[in-house]
DNA sequence: CGTAAGCTTGAGATTAGTCAACCCGAGTGG
DNA sequence: CCACTCGGGTTGACTAATCTCAAGCTTACG
């Protein structure tokens, strides 16, 4: 078993952007040449996990963010209660942290789903690139926006979809994070369980399963262990986007009016 | 019938920091004396809204930022089948439209629950100023960073707590935002309608009534319209807190392992 | 090849939603 | 000053979606 990830020493080992396979996705893509260099420099760690191992926990001090070159990872909040919640699925070239570096403690534990490749970066370095390079800045303001509006896709999504209408929005926002990465989004590799998907979803993982055993029968999907395939995406994007509750748009007027 | 707040023309006036009401939890606080100025020329308007006006849409070009002097606000979704969602109930001090910063659109609407008065800052004054002083840099990652943790905490609530809880949850926010702003703690207006608490927190609004009315009969609160009183914060918080699922919190294992 | 973990599936339980009726209070107009 | 109206809120009866629980199955992996 590996150590908590603080303990974990980055070997020191000059980057190559050029030859990451997640460089159209990280920042490294909005820089100039020149900007690229100093980017490289600042980033001059590297280190590869194992499925099921943390990269952070809830609580640990925020010294790096990190960005993933390879492989997946979920992040999670865990309440007083115990209850955990997913809050998101993490694919190359998203950055894992940001929303704790104004922070010293981590707010989210974060889990690897597979076997990843992770560059990392210290705080420091990072606002140094961001004080130097406005366009580091705005991609930072960026990728937080993002994350906010992501947030709130998912709580209308959990708040007014029902348990179908969601599994099926979760596998079309799947394949089009795999199209984004340039791989197939017809044929995905799911790496997270069926709990996980449940868990996002705010389902049982019961209903996931039952739900994903009706896609299949409806001839929408295949399903193989993790493996999915879709076979019908129009079929599969009417279904999520199933208007059931269209009459009510005007229940709440005062939303409407002015 | 007022005009969409595209077209407002705020009041140029100049706003004396000193007086506002909000100014503790404004980005005013965090700056130093010569700051305070600087900030101050820059918030060259401020405009007075009335109920169910709208601030802002969805859509609508993100020429300023906004911070609340005074009132109460909500901001919401719509997704492409007509659902709403709220995502937010927004008290003096608080910017609105930080979110959109690096968009030209807002991604969400804003609209006012009560007459309210806010502050304006074009988005240029505001990066210039983020870029002059780096404390408010600081504070508007601060602000972004805490908006992700809200939105990751009611996903929480909703997927994990009981109608009840969350119910109970709710009126204990409100009650913490009312004393973070130097309000009354126990006695709280609640400005938003029982649809709008309901949807912030995925019910029916019949639930809502009825747990408010459940919650007075338990000597909990009393409720008068939109006057309510807290009377057992202790039994409120064991309400929210009722540890149901503890016994599943090894459900999950790979989260918890590592 | 055996075991454990994860997944599937069915039956029954339950929470919260839906619908409809009614109530109440604020604002309006006679 | 009172009656009327309208929107929001309350309440009850019923319904349904999803959860829970339990059993059986499959897969991955040692």
């Amino acid at each position: 078993m590996l150590p908590h990830s603080q303990i974990i020493h980055f070997a020191k080992k000059t980057i190559i952007c050029e030859e990451c396979g997640a460089k159209k996705l990280c920042f490294n893509h909005i820089l100039n040449t020149q900007q690229k260099q100093k980017f490289c420099t600042f980033i001059t760690n590297s280190h590869s996990f194992s499925k099921d191992q943390h990269l952070f926990r809830t609580g640990s001090p925020t010294e790096n963010l990190y960005i993933l070159r390879s492989g997946s990872a979920k992040s999670y909040l865990v309440s007083e209660n115990g209850d955990e919640q997913i809050i998101g699925f993490h694919f190359p070239g998203e950055v894992l942290g940001l929303d704790d570096l104004t922070k010293n403690q981590h707010a989210s534990s974060v889990v690897f789903l597979e076997d990843t490749n992770v560059c990392s970066i210290t705080t420091a370095s990072f606002n140094a690139l961001a004080n130097e390079i406005p366009q580091f800045q705005h991609e930072t303001l960026s990728r937080l926006n993002e994350e906010i509006a992501h947030a709130h896709e998912l709580l209308l999504m959990i708040n007014h979809l029902t348990a179908e209408q969601r599994v099926a929005a979760f596998i079309l926002e799947l394949s089009e994070r795999m199209d984004l990465m340039g791989f197939s989004n017809t044929s995905i590799k799911l790496n997270m369980s069926r709990v996980d998907i449940a868990n996002y979803l705010g389902l049982a993982s019961d209903t996931v399963s039952r739900l994903l055993k009706t896609f299949e029968r409806k001839g929408l999907i295949l399903v193989k262990n993790k493996n999915l395939d879709i076979i019908n995406f129009q079929e599969l994007k009417s279904l999520a986007n199933a208007c059931d509750k269209c009459p009510t748009i005007f229940l709440n007027k005062n939303l409407l009016t002015n």
